[in-house]
RNA sequence: UGGCCUAUGGUGUAAUUGGCAACACACCGGUUUUUGGUACCGACAUUCCAGGUUCGAGUCCUGGUAGGCCAACCA
């Protein structure tokens, strides 16, 4: 057993430390905390494969807990999708549970904490408390309200609860330090009226707690050991704290390990954003068609792409982590999906842009069918029939009247093979009134088909051409995807809207000609076109009307060097 | 008139914690190839700057500089 040395990330290493340092490896608990306000992205994912795969390499438990105190922004909808995303990566949460669950168990902490005068409620405007709160580089001023009475606190936050009081009017205050240089740590809110229905709670409650009132307890309940979140809540840690110590004097007895946050670096990936609220501007304003459109970064929209988790999960392992600003290359996104898909796709032919190639030596009426091998990457993957006749398509650009050297494809005079089929030799071509080339003559060599085993068929050439029989050809769209921005980083510039840099063109419907076996082909799966890249069958495919999504293109020496 | 965080090739992550700057992607060049794919080989860095400590510094110290986050009854 070779044991690979791989070095810890800087997660693992507080981990490690914490485990010599005493705490029993049964107390490492995780868990993925998502707001269920809209659907999982590329970025979520690397939060997902941080802790789940924590839960994994340390055998630990990882809870699904939907972050759901805001009945205003969430829905089951989304509830619903990010369970399905989830599964679909291919992981396993311990427990599924809700921030909601925890309404009355929070509240009645809350309440504890006003007999402790460590909160208070305050009937301030959100105008009038934002005013006092100061800026970053000047102090606030406490609220004239700071110093009611428990007996005053209690009633009114009591009365808060029992729906007395319109939204808007009171809020309940963590009493800390408005002096404080960390603006969280100036009173910050942890009840608001907000008399909407909640997705779970109904009408049950009419008071919410705010987030980081919620989120550190929710933790605690949970006993999770490491809470893991990204870098922008660095400065809640400090609140985060405040809260769990007060409660832990409450409750150490049932609840005896306090839970700890440490905070990552986001993904961010070029030529893309990564905003649930821009995210959902596209898909409200129809630049896309919904979540799952095969141009988003979302998860969902991943998937009908053609992307495997297996790939979205290498993806995410080689990005690593850290704690500093960065910027993925979607490049190696596309990598990734290449190298699993060069494995595991099976290769056929579908011709996007054809032209016709009539092969003048063979025989009007004849057909064979020619030998295909599935996958050369994959011993395993078997062979297939691809029928073959006198007429062909042939992408156009692998066609030029007359071209140079560097130039593999098939021109007048020069001799090409057809992708396990023969080789042929182009003689002449005509063309409409417009100068386009709307038909090629060629002539095969009769002695060269593949695999026959003859010393023709063994004769080196440049270049190999995928094509189709015009006969045997099935109709199917393709749909071709650019990306959906035409700026690197679209959401970075302070003085331009990321809307400015959409990408007009980034869908692309092309009626192409793929081969028959095709025809059979089922939604989600994935193949290779040769020589043009992977597509998958998409949703809105049926077998009279086939449709593929192009998830990327082969890389592509030759397209650079043009 | 602030607080906190972060600086390693084009990109991202490493560096046995003070000992030959490594891996992947991208880019460039080459070999193989019935996919201009794959595979394989090669090229690609004065570790933000300036001082200092040390036999030795990406790593420690001092001082700068740059970038990010913080003033929602959002999470």
């Amino acid at each position: 057993m070779s044991e690979e040395k791989k070095s810890l990330n800087f997660l693992e290493q507080i981990i490690e430390e914490d485990l010599a340092n005493g705490m029993p490896k049964e107390n490492l608990r995780f868990r993925f905390p998502p707001e269920p306000n809209g659907y999982l992205h590329i970025g979520h994912t690397k939060a997902i494969g941080i802790s789940f795969g924590l839960g994994e390499r340390y055998n630990a438990p990882v809870n699904l807990r939907f972050d759901d105190t805001n009945p205003a922004k969430e829905e089951q909808e989304y509830v619903d999708a990010i369970k399905k995303d989830v599964s679909w990566l291919g992981y396993q949460w311990d427990q599924e549970l809700y921030s909601s669950d925890y309404f009355q168990e929070l509240y009645d902490w809350a309440v504890q904490l006003i007999k402790d005068g460590k909160a208070y409620v305050d009937s301030q405007t959100s105008e009038e408390m934002r005013e006092q709160k100061g800026t970053p580089t000047e102090v606030g001023k406490n609220s004239p309200f700071r110093d009611r009475s428990v007996e005053e606190n209690l009633d009114l936050f009591n009365r808060m609860k029992e729906g007395e009081f319109e939204e808007g009017t009171y809020v309940l205050r963590a009493k800390i330090d408005m002096a404080s240089p960390n603006m969280l740590m100036r009173d910050p809110l942890m009840y608001r009226i907000l008399k909407k229905a909640h997705h779970r709670t109904g009408n049950d409650w009419v008071i919410y707690p705010m987030y980081d009132w919620t989120h550190g307890e929710s933790d605690y309940l949970e006993q999770i050991s490491h809470s893991l979140c990204s870098l922008e809540f660095k400065p809640h840690r400090e609140l985060y704290n405040w809260f769990r110590d007060n409660v832990y004097e409450y409750s150490k007895s049932d609840f005896p390990n306090p839970p700890k946050q440490r905070e990552f670096s986001r993904l961010n990936l070029s030529y893309t954003i990564m905003s649930k609220r821009k995210l959902l501007k596209l898909v409200e304003e129809g630049i896309v068609n919904g979540w799952d459109d095969p141009r988003m970064p979302t998860i969902s929209g991943l998937r009908r792409r053609g992307y495997t988790p297996a790939s979205i999960r290498n993806f995410i392992e080689t990005v690593g982590v850290s704690k500093r600003e960065n910027v993925i290359d979607v490049a190696l996104l596309e990598f990734k999906i290449r190298e699993d898909l060069n494995k595991t796709a099976n290769r056929v032919m579908g011709v996007l842009d054809p032209v016709k190639v009539v092969i003048t030596n063979y025989p009007e009426d004849k057909e064979e069918v020619l030998i295909a091998e599935n996958n050369p990457e994959d011993e395993n993957s078997g062979t297939r029939m691809v029928p073959f006749s006198r007429e062909i398509y042939i992408e156009k650009e692998d066609f030029r009247e007359e071209a140079n050297k560097k130039f593999f494809r098939l021109k007048l005079g020069k001799e090409v093979r057809l992708k396990n089929a023969y080789f042929i030799t182009a003689n002449s071509c005509t063309k409409d009134a417009d100068g386009n080339i709307t038909e090629i003559q060629c002539t095969y060599d009769p002695l060269t088909k593949s695999g026959s085993g003859t010393e023709e068929s063994k004769r080196k050439v440049k270049g190999t051409l995928h094509w189709v029989s015009v006969k045997h050809a099935v109709k199917a769209e393709v749909r071709a995807y650019d990306r959906l921005f035409l700026d690197e980083a679209p959401d970075a510039h302070k003085d331009k809207d990321f809307m400015e840099f959409v990408n007009p063109d980034s869908l692309e419907k092309i009626e192409a000609f793929v081969e028959p076996s095709l025809q059979t082909a089922k939604i989600g799966d994935r193949f290779q076109f040769q020589r043009l890249g992977y597509f998958n069958v998409d949703d809105d495919s049926t077998p009279e009307n086939l449709v593929f999504n192009k998830i990327v293109g082969l890389r592509d020496n030759w397209a650079k060097k043009k």
